[in-house]
This record gives structure tokens, C-alpha cells and sequence, in this order.
DNA sequence: TTGAAAGCGCTAACAG
DNA sequence: CTGTTAGCGCTTTCAA
């Protein structure tokens, strides 16, 4: 068993009180006497133990921290942001996946929610109803999320998010610029709010602009989808290619590549996130900069502060490397066609 | 504040004793008594609290793993593999970022082993005797680390590697039957035992066939990395790359592909691991597959089973692809060299 | 400045 | 089958 604030007590001895004063920094004990029972401490060893601490003071010194799918590099690094951020105040870091599944989303909510001071939800599936029953147990940080319009947001709900607005709307003018006219659009997970966030931002500006789009949809928002979508991509239907994320444009690029067909030449690509380091795309991916660090630090200051309710955006912009370039001439134009989605 | 078991109680009308046991599905409890506390437990959406539950029995129910670098994709498919493995036994997991500084890691170590019944460490940068001391707190598995030879091994502490040997030995013949006669490694982490392993089979074996080793070493193995050092890669020096990584290897392949250097006709390279998505290297990467999938399948199996001490390794074995070919006749040959590191 | 005692929420003997 | 009681390790009044 390990050593326990008794035993530091006794052979320092002092009552229990008093060790637990010195071992705190209470500046209500003697100097001697804190100087015996720290190092006391050191000698046997004593670490105190956080469960006993928590259960007494309601606070366990550990954050949660739940993702969709913690295989993502978006969420990784998020996470890493926020665990330097975090870590330097000595709070744990307790982590869950709900591998996309609402019910084991929160079912991992109840559990943690027992454990840790606060939560950190990214990209909940869960329903606004959901969120703000959680928020009535402990303080959370919607990450990645808002709530509906119209919900009320309880007091200890903060909220931080990337707007993706700018990025997404620079993204469609630069290639409207470029004299493409038909846009294919892979969109991210079905109950993803963000995914519904830049599909919004995409039909807005498109019909600004007067850009046929064409949604289509993909399972997962990773390299193997690109890389599927790319493979039987009608490269009639439209000259440029803008996808949810990096992964998935990478996926595309590769395709593109196999096939035999130019980028940006024969069609143009676009990405999402700054998920990639640089040089890794070829040819060098146009891509809506997003941080999930930036976001991971906004995630942070509204942990680290959970009596102000916090509310946070990430901007998006839109940097214009080698994947994108003027539109072919159309060798076969079709008809206008009306937007649609699968 | 949440409900507790008190309540529960008082309003099923029965002591706490035996709400505890109805919640906890005893079979001591008559049916109906049960069905009443399970169903006002329900009602007043009671959750019990990990850390009484804890105190009492000894058992959090929270397995801790801790990483140099949480944001290496090695260390994701790892964390995310254990995860599911781990997760449907619904054990939480806390996670904690060294950043490759074995003070933190050992701060670490002490602050979970007091909220958590397992650890997992996964390419411990700690000493051996610290880890030692570690797993005198708790059970303890070691992923991709073994402890010296001599060194005692204590009865709750498990170790799953990675076994480079054979993967290295079929890339060195590989190579050396390809033509190639020197060669480049770009080594991993200063304190990594992997990196020690992997760095021992390639002298081993090329010392046996005779191949001119040069060993340069990377700051962090990453792409960033693996792009530096391609960048100033001295090609009269060596006809085939081997990297630590395949994110390295990446770096790599970008490089020569900035620098007009063909893959494989000027060079050959190889990199370890299989964190990539087939597709995404350019040309396809030869690459000594051992999965960190597999060893985080491995890390569950011991930590699910802590009492009997386990020892598994993960083979590897060479895939070859795209990125090796036969070396070119050398323009002009210098005099041998002899073996030589940085 | 220190100690005694209460109690955080829960489980596990031990009686009844 | 159920209730009473005694803690798990710690912090925090309240007295001394």
C-alpha cells in the first residue's frame, strides 16, 4: 500500500491536521515544524492521494476531455494544445472516444463527470438537450459546437468554435476568380455541426457567386475517403474539388495522381484545417487555415476559467498555394444544373 | 450537486446498504426492492462517484498511459487501439504528455498512480530504476521498452515491444541485394530505446554484409525532420535511405522530390512503421511494417490481466513498394568508409 | 500554532 | 434478505 498522510503524521509526530497543513503551504503552521513534516514526507515517499483529496474538497484537479475520434489529427492536435496549456497548472487529463456514438458519448459524460472538475466536449453528437443537462452537473466547454439559436445557454457553458465563414467564402471567390464555375463539395460526418457549418457557408457563397455545387458525401472524414472519392470523381461534373478537411483532400490529390490527372491543370483542389505540415501535400495543397491548436487554446482559457461564461472563434483564411489554378476550358458543356446533395 | 446514494435511499425507502447493493446488482436483494431502487435511481439520474467508490475499494476503475509526444501518430493509433480494447470494460483512461522530459514523466507517474489502477508507459524515457518504482505502486506495462538485462524484473510489471530484428535484417539484404553498398539511417530520439534497438540491428547487419553505414541523427523524428535532413543529404555518400520512422521518411521523399532527386533511380528509401495510409507516400514507401496498432492490442491484454507478468513482442517484416529499386552505378567511388555516427 | 473530530460518498463486514 | 456500523485518506471546522 502506499504511504498515506497518517503515517507522514506519525513519524513526523504530528497530528494528522497539522501534516496536512504543512504539506498544503498553510501558513498557519510553525516554520520547524513544516520543514520536519515535508521532508518527512519526501523520505517515505508520500504522494497524496488525489481520490481522498477530491472527495472531500469536490474538486480533483482533473479536466475531461471527449472526441469522436481520437485518431484524427484535428483532435490530436487540439488535444495537445490543451494539455500543455492544462498540464502546467498539474491537472490531469482524463480522455474518452465516443467513436462517433451519441449514447456512448454520454454515457462517457456521466462517468467522467464523477471524476473531473470540468468537461471539454469536441464536436459533440449530442443533442442540445444532452449538453446543457451536462452543464448542469459540472462546467463544460463546448469545443467545435454551438448550441441552436434559441436554446438557452446555462451559465456554465462555454462555447468556442471556428468560424469558418471568411475562410470557406475567400476559398469559392478565389476559385470563381480562377473562372471555375462547378464545384464539387466533399462533405464531413452527417451529425457534425461544423460539417453543416461550412456546407452552409458553401451553398451561401455559391449562390452568391452563381457556382453549381455539387455536395457529395463521404463516411469518414479521412485519408481513405479522399483517396475513394478522388478515384471515381467526374471530372466532368466540375473543375475544382473542395473537401472538409486536409486528410481528405490529401486522399484526393493521391487519387488524382494514380489517375493520371493534373492538378491543378485538369482540376483544382482545396483543403480545410492546417492539420498538414508543410511540403507534405504535392503539389502543395490551397487550403481554409483553421487551427485546431488555436482552438485548443481557446478550449483552454474557458477551462481555466469557468465562472465567466467564455466564448471563443477561431478565424479561417484562406492560403493559396499550387493546387489551385484557372479552369480548363470545358470541352463538353452541360446544361445548367440545379444544386443537389447525396 | 449530483445525487447521491443517500438519496436514493431515502427515497426508495430503504437504507443505503442495500440501495448500494441493489445499484450494484447483488443477487442478496429481493427483486422488487431492487426494481424500486433501480428505478428511483433512474428517476432522480443518480450516477455513483468514482472517487468514494475508489476510496473504499481500493480499484478506480481508470487505467493511466503516458506518452513522450502525444501528437505522433505512433503513439494515436496506439492510445486509440487500447482504447477500444480498454473501453468496453468502461475503464476510463487518463492520459498524460512528458514531452519527452523524464522529470515530468516521473511527476506524472506519481500524481496517477493515485487515481488510477494501471499504467501504462509507453517509450519510458525513466531510468530503470524508476520504473521499477513505479511498479512497486502499481502494475506497471512498459510498451516499447524492455528493461536492461540484469535488471530484476518485479512480479506486476509487463513489457510489450516491438521485435525490429527481423524487419531491419530483411531491409538491410533487401538493399544490399538490390546493389546498394552504402548506406544513410536517420536515427530517433536520443533517450528512445526503440531507437537503441533499431540503430543495433542496422549495425549488426550491416556489419555482417558489409554495407557502409552512416548514422545522422534528427532532433525530433517527424516530417519536419525527415525534410531537413533530405534537404541536405549528401547523395555521394549513400545510395539508399533508412529512417526511424515512416513520418521521417516522408520528409525525406518530399525533399528529394523538391530537389529533383529521383525515388528510386537516384536513391532508395525506407522507412518503419505502418502509421500511413497506403496512398499517401509518393512513390509508394518500402517500409518495415510493425504495427503500434498491434503493440497497443498487446498493452490491453496486460493490462487487462495484471496478476500473471506478460511479455509480448510484435514482429516486423519488410514490405516492399515503390521507394527501393537497384543502386545506381556509382559515378565516383570513393574509398571505403569506415563506420561512423553523429 | 496545533489537535480532535466530523464527514465527503461509498462499500463491506457483521448482525439481525 | 436488510440495516447498522466502521472506515477508505484526506481537509476543515472548532476548540484548546
Amino acid at each position: 500500500m502506499a504511504t498515506t498522510i497518517r503515517q507522514v503524521a506519525e513519524a513526523a509526530g504530528v497530528s494528522i491536521a497539522t501534516a496536512s497543513r504543512a504539506l498544503s503551504g498553510s501558513d498557519a503552521v510553525v516554520a520547524a515544524t513544516k520543514d520536519r513534516v515535508v521532508r518527512v514526507a519526501a523520505a517515505l515517499d508520500y504522494t497524496p492521494s488525489r481520490l481522498a483529496r477530491g472527495l472531500v474538497t469536490g474538486t480533483t484537479g482533473n479536466i475531461g476531455v471527449i472526441f469522436p475520434d481520437i485518431t484524427n489529427p484535428f483532435y490530436t492536435s487540439f488535444l495537445a494544445e490543451l494539455e500543455s496549456l492544462v498540464g502546467a497548472y498539474d491537472m490531469g487529463i482524463v480522455i474518452g472516444d465516443s467513436h462517433e456514438n451519441p449514447d456512448r458519448e454520454y454515457a462517457l459524460v456521466r462517468q467522467m463527470s464523477t471524476q473531473v472538475d470540468r468537461l471539454v466536449l469536441t464536436s459533440s453528437r449530442l443533442t442540445d438537450e444532452q449538453i446543457v443537462a451536462a452543464a448542469g452537473r459540472l462546467p463544460v466547454v463546448l469545443a467545435n459546437r454551438r448550441l441552436d439559436v434559441g436554446v438557452v445557454v446555462p451559465p456554465r457553458l462555454s462555447q468556442v468554435v471556428i468560424d469558418v465563414d471568411a475562410g470557406f467564402t475567400s476559398a469559392v471567390t478565389h476559385l470563381h476568380a480562377l473562372g471555375h464555375r462547378r464545384l464539387t463539395y466533399l462533405d464531413g460526418p452527417v451529425r457534425s455541426w461544423s460539417a453543416r457549418q461550412k456546407r452552409a457557408a458553401l451553398i451561401r457563397v455559391c449562390g452568391e457567386l452563381g457556382l453549381n455545387l455539387t455536395i457529395v458525401g463521404i463516411e469518414r472524414p479521412d485519408f481513405a475517403a479522399g483517396l475513394a472519392a478522388g478515384t471515381g470523381l467526374d471530372t466532368d461534373r466540375a473543375t475544382a474539388v473542395l473537401a472538409f478537411n486536409d486528410q481528405v483532400a490529401l486522399g484526393v490529390l493521391a487519387a488524382l495522381r494514380a489517375c493520371g490527372i493534373d492538378v491543378p491543370g485538369r482540376i483544382s483542389v482545396i483543403g480545410c484545417d492546417d492539420s498538414l505540415p508543410d511540403g507534405l501535400a504535392w503539389p502543395a495543397l490551397t487550403t481554409v487555415d483553421s487551427s485546431s491548436r488555436a482552438l485548443g487554446a481557446l478550449a483552454a482559457a474557458a477551462v481555466l476559467n469557468p465562472e465567466t461564461h467564455q466564448t471563443g472563434s477561431v478565424p479561417t483564411r484562406l492560403i493559396v498555394r499550387r493546387s489551385t489554378a484557372s479552369a480548363v476550358p470545358s470541352f463538353n458543356p452541360r446544361e445548367e444544373q440545379t444544386q443537389e446533395s447525396s
